[in-house]
DNA sequence: CTAGTGTGGATGACACGTCAACTAAATGGC
DNA sequence: GCCATTTAGTTGACGTGTCATCCACACTAG
């Protein structure tokens, strides 16, 4: 009968609101200064990042899963690294099909002198913004919202 | 003499973790909703949102301004928006280098259609997970980041 | 062994964002 | 009125993300 209500809140607007331009605002001030001074991407921080932390060595599709990505961009992404000599590809002898992504010298030093900075920044721009308790607040409604989506149809 | 602590601590690190995780699947599953059933890009959504919001007549300039972004992504993107109907571009009288930005009947239809269904996802992912308490505490806590990062250099 | 299916990965087309350079008009000082 | 400086907006190059498609190899059933 009565159309359900199609608009939120003002508060729940406003924390929407918040959380967006907070969100907005932090990513892509960190983005920028990871490229800033390391001269990487923020993507190939991440890939970097994982991979060497997984021992420098991984087949792309459990690189893409660990990252959270598709197959198709980690590919693209693993190119254009590759390219820049950051990463190298090597054939898998237990599968045909597979290959291995493998840290290059010059990717671990890239990642192992962009890493404290960027956790510098992170600390500076958010950690230091919150106490403890606001943390754990925070990683408990960001725990609350991913658990719920899982259940979301989608 | 010894090294500035360098990296988080584990509850540091766990709250970090779990809001990038957070915002990471919650942007890219409204994104893909956006497009799925409206057949704009988020960016478009974002963009015909704030300008119908504001009369459907704005500057370039002042359309940045509002949706925070730089004038040269507003400028491509209200290129392909023009390119797809949603907009067009109207000489402006006053200033020999302004353009007036104007929503288009089918620009304001394709809003007005999809606005409704995203506030639908909102809720259903975001809103629908949270309290009304955790959603004041969420906001607080963007708030109080977003004034930190202001003060920040960079 | 072989046919079908599934999986690892590459590829190409396209939309998007960023940066730097550029044009042209407005503005302010003199 | 004239020159220097802003300001509005465009443009092009480039790196990136997505989607659909494709290929080669692996696996399984028969």
């Amino acid at each position: 009968m009565d159309a359900p209500p199609h608009w939120l809140t003002s508060e729940q607007q406003a924390a929407w609101d918040s959380f967006i331009r907070m969100q907005e605002k932090l990513i892509g001030r960190l983005s920028r200064q990871v490229q800033a001074d390391s001269r990487m991407s923020p993507s190939d921080y991440i890939v970097l990042a994982k991979l060497t932390e997984a021992g420098g060595r991984m087949r792309l599709m459990d690189l893409a899963k660990l990252v959270e990505w598709e197959k198709s961009r980690m590919s693209h992404q693993v190119g254009r690294m590759a390219k820049r000599g950051l990463v190298t590809k090597e054939d898998c002898p237990d599968d045909g099909r597979g290959a291995f992504i493998v840290a290059t010298p010059e990717g671990r030093e890239a990642i192992e002198e962009a890493a404290p900075v960027h956790v510098e920044h992170v600390r500076r721009l958010f950690i230091d913004a919150l106490t403890q308790e606001e943390l754990d607040a925070l990683a408990r409604i960001a725990n609350r919202v991913l658990t719920h989506m899982e259940k979301q149809p989608d």
